[in-house]
This record gives C-alpha cells, sequence and structure tokens, in this order.
DNA sequence: TAAGGGCTTTCGGCACGCCTAAATCTTGGC
DNA sequence: GCCAAGATTTAGGCGTGCCGAAAGCCCTTA
C-alpha cells in the first residue's frame, strides 16, 4: 500500500466530496472535471489506487472507496479542514483565502504538527465554511442539510456549510453577512426568473444569486 | 527561469549552507553527499540551475551561486529558519524536532503565510538554533564566529549557532543546559585524545564530544 | 612525464503524473 | 435490436528527479 502522495491524496479527497453531501456516486469524467485533468490521468491513478485497495472498480464502471480508501480520505480532510481553521483562527487569514493554501499544506505536515493544531485551536468541529472536521478516528459529524437552491419558500433554517469553491461568492456572502451559523427562512425560492431571497434575524432582505444558492446548505 | 521546484530549492539552498560559516567551495560530490543522493543527479541538476541562470559551473568544477541563486536560496533559507522559529515559540516543538518538519513545509507555504509568521513572531532575527533569519530582502545579518572544536584553551565567548543537522546532539546539549546565547569558556581545547571542556556561567564543567563540538559555534 | 585513482559526467532506465489521439465499450434512442 | 454518441481505456509521449554502470577527465605521485 506505500504512502500515498499528493495526487493520490487529492483524488481520494475528492472522491469522497462527492458523496459528503449528495450520496451521488462519481465517475471518472467527473472526477477529471473537478481535478481539473484529463480523464485519462484518472484511469491510471484508478488503477493505482485499485491495486493498493483503496478504491473498487470495474472497468467502464463508477468509482467507490474502499474502507481503507475512505480512512484515508477522511485523514486528508480532515488535515485539510485544521488547516483551514488554523489559517482563519491564528494567522489572519480570510475564510474565502484559505482553500488554495490549505489544498497544498494537506500533503505536507507532519502528524505531530496536525495534533499540535488541533490542540492549540481546542479540536475543532467544523472548519470556517461550516464544514465538519473528522475526528482522529475518522468519525464525521454530519447534520441533515438541505441546498439552499432547493429550499422551499418558508423555510427556515441555520446555515450549516457553504462550499469553498468559490472565492468570489464567499466575500459577497460575508459583505450581506451570511456565514455558518447565520439563521434564515426563504421569502421566496429559487425559480428559472427569480434570484432567491432570504430574510435574517434582523429582518434584512437579501437576494442570492443562483450560483450562491448552490453552494449554501442550511439546516432541514 | 520559472518557478523553482522544491529539489532546485534544496540543491540551492544546501549549496548556499555549504559557504554560510566557512568560505569554502562546494564541489558536486559534496553536494551529492549532503543531498543524499548520487552524483550523477547533482550533475543533471546543475545543469539546469545553471541553464536557469541560478549557478555558475564550468564542467570538473566546483559550484557557485550567481547573484539570481543566491536571492533564490536566501529565500529558502529563510523560509526555513522562520518555520522553525514558529514551531518552536508557538506549536510547543522542541528544538531538536523542528528540521525535517521545516525541511518539507519550506517548499509548500506560501509568501502569504511566511509574511503573517514573520509578523506575529515580531520579525525574529534567530531561529532556534542560533541561525540567522535573512530579512525578506535576503540580507542576513552574520556575526563572526568560530568553531568550537578550534577555540583554544581560554576563550570566552557566546554561543551563536548550534548546527540542526543532529538531533540527538541537539538533545544532549539542551540536557547540559547548552544553547544559542549560552556564555562559556573552554578550560581545555579539543585534541586527539581528550574531549573539550568548557566551563558555564555557573562555575558548573561540560565535557563535549568531537562531534558536538563540530556543530557549536561561538562568538570570537 | 606517465600512470592511476578519484571525481565528474554520460548513458540507459525507472517511477510518477500528466497529456493527446486513437481504440473500445456502453447505452439511450430510434 | 441496432447504432451512434459519449464515456472510458489504451497507446505513445513528455518532464522531473532519481538510480547504477560505464566512460572520461584531471591531477598527484612516482
Ligand atoms: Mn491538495
Ligand atoms: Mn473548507
Ligand atoms: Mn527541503
Ligand atoms: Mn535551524
Amino acid at each position: 500500500m506505500k504512502q500515498s502522495t499528493p495526487a493520490a491524496e487529492d483524488y481520494l479527497k475528492t472522491i469522497y466530496g462527492h458523496t459528503e453531501w449528495q450520496p451521488n456516486l462519481i465517475t471518472p469524467s467527473v472526477l477529471a472535471a473537478r481535478l481539473g485533468i484529463a480523464p485519462s490521468s484518472v484511469t491510471e491513478m484508478v488503477k493505482k489506487l485499485a491495486a493498493a485497495g483503496l478504491l473498487h472498480h470495474v472497468p467502464y464502471g463508477p468509482l467507490m472507496l474502499t474502507p481503507a480508501g475512505l480512512r484515508a480520505a477522511t485523514a486528508v480532510v480532515r488535515r485539510h479542514r485544521l488547516i483551514e481553521t488554523w489559517l482563519v483562527r491564528d494567522m489572519g487569514f480570510h475564510w474565502d483565502e484559505v482553500h488554495e493554501e490549505a489544498e497544498v499544506l494537506e500533503h505536507s505536515i507532519s502528524d505531530r504538527l496536525l495534533d499540535a493544531m488541533d490542540a492549540r485551536l481546542g479540536h475543532p468541529a467544523h472548519d470556517p465554511h461550516g464544514d465538519p472536521i473528522p475526528d482522529a478516528n475518522g468519525a464525521v459529524a454530519r447534520e441533515p442539510a438541505i441546498l439552499l437552491a432547493q429550499a422551499t419558500a418558508g423555510h427556515s433554517g441555520r446555515v450549516l456549510r457553504i462550499s469553498d469553491k468559490d472565492s468570489a461568492i464567499l466575500r459577497d456572502l460575508a459583505t450581506d453577512s451570511i456565514g455558518p451559523g447565520s439563521a434564515l427562512t426563504v421569502v421566496e425560492a429559487l425559480t428559472v426568473v427569480e434570484p432567491l431571497t432570504v430574510r435574517l434575524p434582523d429582518g434584512q432582505i437579501r437576494q442570492l444569486s443562483p450560483a450562491a444558492a448552490e453552494l449554501i446548505w442550511v439546516s432541514a
């Protein structure tokens, strides 16, 4: 099984991430798109990961993590999210600035340093985007959530997480005082012609673009 | 010139390190030994670094950094030493535990994060081993120093730096209360048959192995 | 000054991780 | 049930960074 390379870790993490919030199996082409690489490159790495016992894969079929692959994936996710949390809480980064840095450091820091960060931060349960941080055993505490883009008018809930994929949207949301933990009520659901409208606890109204609504998850 | 890889950064840093305390030119075989790789590998990388304008090299001759190479090297050294300082001051590492971690992270952290560390630490001038931290422009404040192994009986001075190459010796020295800043006087110089003997400010006597004496630099 | 030993370089190879182009498989629509 | 479009895999290549073995250079020593 050897020890995994940065590239392998990113494959596993991305496969895991695909099913973290929606129960869909990921295909090689989708994985390639998420990683920004050619599908043929995925085929090669998939063979190696399957040979290492980290992935189930029948040719032309979808990709599934084995128990060992799941462990490896959550370990990387834990690193990523703890690093993001540390960057925001200790190093003065904003939540829209941490993703790229964590994308690199997650492959570099030692277990020793990871533990030191975890202890220093008081074993945080969530990262700056609201994503749950797996514990040292890989256990993840996930709350039922629905995508804001799919919420119906009248739905009330707390923002549980906001995907960290798009920095610009994160900055806009921060300007609008919307972040993990924010309470909100859907005034008008998203439609083809209308943006989504929500009301904040102080009565203020906010309109959210479809792109933003696709990144925000609220409690059910 | 492109942006340098971790391997190239380690070559430049190691070449720089060779001449930081002694004015000797480094040869390919010595560089190979320091990096723990085969001499033929050095030949290849040297060609690339020379082509990139970072190194002067005539075939069969020694290696010399160009001004651009020196800038690149001090930038890596700055990263390495700031990271070590941060690990000790903020993360609870001991000075004998930081070298390996910094060896990896020096290639991973962004300029943004480096600046944040530097500011948080108050722009430190020295790392935990007493090595000067180059400033953001690459300027290094170096004090004249002599190797303890070469100090004569009666020599008094402060420990300026201790090489971080050997963790075991660092631990022993910590046990003996010897570290950067320690004042000491040489009671008996190092000879082929005798270990080095020093006296600490409180009058205590310590014997140092030849290996240790070769790693400690004191003020002249 | 002629070796010969020690460095250095060259050569052929390998693992990794990516690519494009060309097969090949699968499957939905007819 | 067939077939073509789309997804996947195969094949051939490239850059990086390492290796060991063999060739070549240099310089000291006799
Ligand atoms: Mn990554
Ligand atoms: Mn995150
Ligand atoms: Mn390094
Ligand atoms: Mn150091």
